[in-house]
RNA sequence: GCUGAUGUGGCUCAGGGGUAGAGCAGCGCACUCGUAAUGCGCAGGCCGUGGGUUCAAAUCCCACCAUCAGCUCCA
């Protein structure tokens, strides 16, 4: 018999007879990788382990373990869902049912509402047909064998996805047991591999993503290679709602939003401090780099945003009024303010770059359904720069605000996502100016050394951008940080600048944001800190807690002495034992207390408890000043 | 905007055609206490809003508003 040779992914090279499958190469090598392979590649190809092995090769064998394993796992469930679904409501027509980072979809057309109890019923489903053990068998159809198949059963959507495939895609269909599905594959070897199944929510979901097609009902799932995988899992999610920043927000009283304006929050004072503390830093830090400040107002003439071209990009996203019978709009961006600024004087090429910044509040109509705490609000304040310069100076000086917003990002201890976005379909300007622009902010990041992913089409409508993402407790990432290079205000608004040759040119602006909104900004911070603020943003920096009644007196002097230093300061004075006021400033997170009782009045020391190391030890009233102080100027997490 | 769910004191939640409930928080009194909950008492609600059905609606029906999950869209 002939036969083959196997590079495996550790470099050692095996004979096997030809005709060998993925799955017996496995249980060859050891029987633990025999139990748990899943799926592998062979030959730089992701294969079913079932695939026979016809010449040589490199093979790698992947298990749950692996992310190639993982997707095929999730994967396998989701038709496992869908086979289930099937069972309970055959008039089921199917979506498509991909394996997401957390789990996996199937998308579903039935007259038939789900309703959470249907979700357990499913789930038993899923249960008894894992039970089963029915193998995912793979078969390869011609194109109009497939249209045909799917036809008669009258599978819409798989019909109109293989109309779409390319002429000569090899079209393969995986059954298993009664159910049948449209699948590039692979899958894992049968039903019986899956072993902890959950199915998380139900949500509407457009077919192909479109608000223009019918909307399906979307079931979401997770799966695991062991059950205690899975409970970890539920786990952390419970841990990460804790964590959200619309409960903390509350909980803390840091900010509200009320019933009287969706999508308007209200800050309340303890919210103010910290949003106060990020802006100060934000201000000291943008002085330090060149930026002067300016404001611009909230309303302004209709004809600048017609000038903008607001009005026709971005009309259904604005708010207008009226005065004297003029139309005016609300400022939905800052830059034709900024605009305005700088025409108000003549430029010479030597005042190059201008770093023009802006708190500016902006309101945005947002769709009712897309709200979200701070992350996603109707009003909210741009850290926005405005940066003028020679044509010459755009690498170096995005360069120079990629630098800023790592420092920015370093100081809160984010880890951060950059994306680079392209011209959308709705956009102002030549494709040779969109193409200059984004060949510069790619240079940018290349000499920059940044790893980004390129987000086709998602650029602003005057030009291409880079962003940097954040993210949430849950792992839903928000926009925060963006660059913009933009060749169409300077054009509109007629912008000059006089070079050396005394001529008037054209300036190009750089539009950029680091925190992007305060507010959403603001609503990371709390879950990134899980509301356990580092010393210097805590709204409340020390709580001063007196024994008894006997240290008022000490307790208020103390006090004066803390706030007159800076540091913000509150004293517990209610008759209550001193475990009470503890546990209270521990679900406050104040990150210091200080415990003083008679001996600590005599001598004049306070007695520490950190909110994460609890007691510490007492020590001299200046000796804390002094090492507070000094935690709060150095900003340390 | 779309699909589905939810809306009861400041907060978390129970009740589900017949006089609105609990815990926590708040206030008062007593206790003066050494590192995560002292006891007793008192207040507090147009049951999201507007219509309807009914002798009677927090409860059933309709519309609207807001919130939540997701989709679409976005900082």
């Amino acid at each position: 018999m002939e036969s083959i040779k196997v590079t495996l992914k550790n470099g050692l090279i095996k004979e096997f007879t030809k005709g060998t499958t993925i799955q017996e190469v496995a249980k060859a090598i050891s029987q633990r990788l025999g139990k748990e392979a899943l799926v592998a590649k062979w030959n730089g190809k992701i294969v079913d382990l079932s695939a026979k092995l016809e010449q040589d090769g490199e093979l790698e064998i992947y298990t749950f373990d692996d992310d190639e394993g993982k997707e095929a796992y999730r994967h396998s469930s989701a038709h496992i869902l869908a086979q289930a679904v099937q069972h309970l409501f055959p008039d089921v027509k199917f979506g498509i049912g991909p394996s997401i980072s957390n789990g996996y979809y199937y998308d579903f057309d039935t007259e038939h509402v789900f309703t959470p109890e249907d979700l357990e019923l499913i789930e038993k489903e899923m249960n008894k047909i894992i039970k089963a053990d029915y193998p995912f068998e793979r078969q390869e159809v011609p194109r109009e064998e497939a249209l045909q198949l799917f036809e008669k059963s009258g599978e819409k959507y798989k019909v109109e996805l293989i109309r779409e495939l390319p002429k000569d895609a090899i079209i393969s269909i995986y059954k298993q047991g009664d159910f049948l599905d449209l699948c590039a594959g692979p899958h894992v070897p049968s039903t019986g591999k899956i072993k902890a199944i959950k199915l998380m929510n139900l949500a509407g979901a457009y077919w192909r993503g479109s608000e223009k097609n019918k909307m399906l009902q979307r079931i979401y799932g997770t799966s695991f290679a062991k059950k205690s995988q899975l409970d970890e899992y539920l786990a952390k999610l419970e841990e990460a709602k804790k964590r959200d920043h619309r409960k903390l927000g509350t909980q803390l009283g840091l900010f509200s939003i009320q019933e009287e304006g969706p999508g308007f929050p209200f800050f309340h004072p303890k919210g103010m401090v910290l949003r106060n503390q990020v802006e100060d830093f934000w201000r000291e830090v943008h002085r330090k780099w060149g930026y002067l400040e300016i404001k611009t107002p909230v309303i302004l003439n209709r004809s600048l945003w017609e000038r903008s071209g607001h009005w026709d990009h971005y009309k259904e996203n604005m708010y207008f009024t009226k005065i004297d019978e003029i139309d005016y709009a609300i400022k939905p961006m800052n830059c034709p303010g900024a605009m305005l600024v700088f025409k108000t004087e003549q430029h010479s090429y030597r005042d190059f770059p201008i770093r023009m910044a802006e708190m500016g509040l902006v309101h945005r109509h947002e769709k009712s359904g897309v709200l979200h705490g701070l992350m996603r609000v109707r009003s909210f304040t741009q850290d926005d720069a405005h940066i003028f310069m020679l044509p010459s100076q755009i690498t170096e000086e995005i360069k120079n605000v990629i630098s800023l917003v790592d420092y920015i990002y370093s100081i809160f201890g984010f880890k951060y996502r950059v994306e680079l976005s392209t011209k959308p379909e709705k956009a102002m300007g030549s494709d040779e100016i969109w193409e200059q622009a984004t060949d510069a902010l790619r240079q940018a990041l290349e000499e920059k050394e940044i790893d980004y992913t390129v987000n086709e089409g998602d650029g602003a409508f005057y030009g291409p951008k880079i962003d940097f993402h954040l993210e949430d407790s849950i792992g839903r990432d928000w926009q925060c940080g963006t660059i913009q290079l933009d060749f169409q205000m300077p054009e509109k608004f007629d912008l000059t600048y006089i070079g050396e040759d005394g001529q008037k040119h054209r300036p190009v602006v750089i539009h950029r944001a680091i925190l992007g909104s305060i507010e959403r900004f603001i609503g990371i911070l709390i879950e990134h800190y899980a509301g356990a603020f580092p010393v210097w943003l805590a709204p409340v920096q020390v709580k001063i807690l007196p024994i008894t009644d006997r240290q008022h007196e000490y307790a208020e002097e103390l006090k004066k002495r803390l706030v007159s230093g800076g540091i913000r300061s509150e004293v517990d004075y209610r008759s209550e034992k001193i475990g009470y006021k503890i546990r209270e400033a521990q679900l406050e997170k104040i990150p210091y207390m200080l415990v003083i009782g008679d001996k600590e009045t005599e001598e004049g020391k306070v007695s520490i408890r950190k909110r994460a190391e609890g007691d510490i030890g007492s020590s001299t009233v200046s000796e804390f000043v002094n090492k507070i102080t000094e935690e709060i100027s150095e900003k340390l997490v």
